[in-house]
DNA sequence: CGGTATCCCAAGCGATACTG
DNA sequence: CAGTATCGCTTGGGATACCG
């Protein structure tokens, strides 16, 4: 099975940008640059403790970058690193694919 | 917010198709007709319980299709539905973005 | 062969409290 | 404001045994 390799890509994708917040994160930082405090507004399901984990992991593939301002308060600005902008089209995707199964599923 | 529709769109892609095992249950029949005890010698990982459990699910939502051959020893075969082809497209998406993403981290 | 049923565990996640 | 720390729970998932 030289495909193992599709699979495998499809796997990583997943885990990179899938799972529960990721992707919710990336959609806010697909049209703007957004603060901490922000997506606890915007999202308010999510735990902090789930925002940091997730934020960092995705600083760590380097999706989006952490912009620290020096000065009290505190602010801190996300935003999409140029790499980061790759993934709009993995996201657009799955934006229009489930947009045609909901129409599908409320028929 | 106009774009909860955004969010809500991509989480329903993500619930539909994504997690740990449809993907690579999809990946396989994307290119042909399985049966389950090939499902588990292709995936050993996974097991009876969780198999059945997702390709539930995936024929559920009009996915793929389960044809049952009535007959001694029995025989079930999963395959896409026409509407399950449409997914070929979000595979193929994460699919290119994974590998270049692998490219980037194995540097 | 192609499943169910049952029981059990661990990780992921949440709630809460605290801090630079 | 933007986090960290701790603890407890839920639930996805694994192991095993059994069935049509």
């Amino acid at each position: 099975m030289g495909d193992q390799e599709y699979k495998q890509a499809v796997k990583l994708t997943l885990k990179t940008i899938g799972g529960k917040w990721k992707p919710i994160i990336l959609c806010f930082l697909r049209e703007r640059v957004m603060r901490f405090g922000e997506f606890k507004r915007e999202i308010p399901e999510i735990t902090e403790k789930m925002l940091t984990q997730q934020l960092r992991e995705l600083e760590h593939d380097g999706i989006i970058s952490r912009k620290v301002y020096l000065q009290v308060p505190p602010k801190v600005e996300y935003s999409l690193t140029e790499y980061g902008q790759t993934i709009h089209e993995v996201l657009d995707v799955m934006h229009k694919w489930g947009l045609q199964h909901k129409n599908r599923v409320d028929q």
